[in-house]
RNA sequence: GCCCCCGUAGUUCAACGGAUAGAAUAGCUCCCUUCUAAGGAGUAGAUUGAGGUUCGAUUCCUCGCGGGGGUACCA
């Protein structure tokens, strides 16, 4: 509907200025608002009011708008004729749950990359943040028409899995314990229940720190695709994808062609401070064994060579430090689009008290448990609603409080009541929807056609928060609806049209449920 | 030290530079002969401080004050 509105106005208005248009939080300033006149007043030197008046004087005969209106100091509201809304209600009957999605050729070839959590434990509250941002912004950009690839980047190779292999030696006391080591309770565990095979090969660390990898990366997946529902299309290895394939040699090739790489102390490096980093980076050491920044360029180039266009690499806040180098190298390899994001952390309390998260110490409540706790659901939701710029308080007391309160079930709540009015009713197509003239159902009706705009506003910001506002402003629509309004017991004309309102809304609440990756119940 | 993020109701979070700063939850008052009360109506409650830019600042800039993260030839 946006778009209409939009379009209403450009041929008015200058192409360099971009027309925004914003839906006011009280009816009294209309459907919609712009604040064109304002910025048109800037480089014309005259009153916004008197551009406003302008403007109004050419749109107001659009046979779009009802009403159009100027209010000070120099705004213009307007308000949409009914029967572009009755056109919206019959698009969503038709198109039912592809409603808001943009069909049409994928050939816009994308990678979102989450998660990617090192095999050598559980999935942290971090990984579940940006794991859970990474699934539904890949499915948001799959609505948008893009050819989205789910991609989970392990790295089963280099010093952190000769690390975990050390861990485990020592951990059955056949070399001493060092302070970098990991700790945590799994290791101890993995350690119990392999002591022969570890024996066996307590002189090939990176074997057994390989295998216990191995088994920590089969227990990551099945909590990720099982239990928390964030999917994969690809599990790239970096040992076989990358390595094996040469794309480490290759990528140093291509840097050296673009005269960014030098040798110094013995070491090759980057030349990162030209792309805006603090210091130029190691690409090989001294030692002659290549940096995971090198492992990732590779990783990278692999990526740009199937074609894709453009990559997302959703992070989390302890590789804040890496945005800029890794940036470098998108930048030379010639990526079209590359975004990081970083997630801020995630801080778990107890009882209001802080409990530090770590995998090395090895005291951390795990992603898993915490779902056990809430919820998947719950989880989820609670998760995306929050900025990725937003530090997130948790706590793990209140967490099943949370769960029961969670506007989760407000959103699925609205969706089931829409099931159980269309089970429990029965009428004929409906050819007008006239009827549909209280607050509760042209409040309703307006707000399921916000659905398609809020996906192109977050196809193209990245702000998946901005889905669960909506939800909640949606589920709020449908249950004030529900209470004034009766479709059952009223006259046939109303009926036909409530029962098609509620069957549209039951369409938009379940995608806006599915896009968040939310299960759509039928019963509560 | 330097870099990044954050500071908004008691609490957890919203608000492309826009209009009377929104929700949820906690508190108080009401509403179940009604398509599921996991709901609805009402009430009360907030922008860290000082400057600046602007017609307009929670938002942008500067400087404080708080909290978190990053600053390896580790990953």
């Amino acid at each position: 509907m946006k778009e209409k509105v939009v379009g209403a106005l450009r041929p008015l208005i200058p192409e360099e200025v971009t027309i925004e248009v914003t839906i006011p939080d009280q009816e009294a300033f209309g459907h919609y608002s712009t604040n064109v006149a304002f910025k048109l007043a800037k480089t014309r030197g005259t009153s916004p009011i008197t551009i406003a008046e302008d403007i109004i004087k050419k749109i107001s005969t659009n046979p779009l708008f009802s009403r159009v209106e100027l209010k000070a100091p120099g705004f213009i509201n307007v308000w949409i004729q009914d029967i572009e809304y009755y056109k919206e209600l019959d698009k969503i009957l038709l198109e039912k749950e592809t409603y808001g999605k943009k069909i049409g050729k994928k050939n816009k070839k994308i990678q979102i990359e989450y998660v990617s959590a090192n095999p050598t434990g559980p999935l942290t509250l971090a990984n579940g943040r940006g794991g859970f941002l990474g699934d539904a912004l890949s499915n948001v950009l799959d609505s948008q028409g893009f050819a989205v690839e789910r991609e989970y980047y392990v790295n089963d190779t280099g010093n952190q899995v000769v690390t975990l292999g050390k861990s485990l030696v020592a951990n059955c006391g056949h070399i001493p314990f060092e302070e970098t080591f990991y700790k945590g309770e799994y290791v101890a565990e993995w350690a119990q229940e392999h002591k022969e095979f570890i024996e066996k090969h307590k002189d090939d660390p990176e074997h057994v720190g390989r295998a216990a990898a191995d088994y920590f990366l089969s227990l990551i997946q099945e909590a990720l695709e099982k239990k928390a529902k964030i999917h994969f299309d690809r599990y790239t290895s970096e040992q076989k994808d990358i390595h094996d394939k040469k794309y480490v040699e290759k990528v140093l090739d291509v840097l050296k062609t673009k005269n960014v790489v030098y040798e110094a102390d013995g070491a090759t490096w980057f030349k990162t401070t030209e792309f805006d980093d603090d210091k130029d980076r190691v690409l090989i050491t001294s030692k002659k064994t290549p940096t995971y920044l090198l492992a990732d360029a590779g990783h990278y180039l692999e990526t740009k060579e199937r074609g894709f266009y453009g990559k997302v690499l959703i992070l989390g806040p302890d590789h804040y430090g890496y945005v800029a180098r890794i940036q470098a190298v998108a930048k030379i390899l010639g990526l079209e689009d590359s975004r990081v994001i970083i997630t801020q952390a995630v801080r778990l309390l107890k009882g209001g008290e802080e409990m530090k998260m770590s995998k090395r110490k090895g005291a951390f409540v795990t992603f898993s448990e915490l779902i056990d706790e809430v919820g998947v659901d719950v989880a989820r939701f609670f998760f995306l609603m929050i900025s990725p710029d937003s530090h997130m308080d948790f706590d793990i007391d209140l967490a099943r409080e949370h769960s029961n309160k969670n506007p989760v079930f407000y959103l699925q709540y609205a969706f089931v009541r829409a099931s159980s009015i269309l089970q429990k009713t029965e009428c004929g197509a409906c050819s007008d929807y006239a009827p549909l003239a209280t607050p509760e159902d042209t409040l309703l009706m307006r707000k399921l056609s916000e659905f398609p705009d809020i996906l192109e506003e977050v196809g193209a910001t990245f702000s998946v928060h901005r889905i669960t506002q909506y939800a909640g402003e949606l589920s709020r629509a449908f249950h004030n609806f529900y209470e004034k309004e009766h479709v059952d017991g009223v006259e046939e004309k109303t009926m036909r049209a409530r029962r098609a309102l509620v069957e549209a809304s039951q369409h938009v609440l379940g995608n806006t449920l599915r896009i968040l990756g939310c299960s759509t119940p039928e019963k509560m």
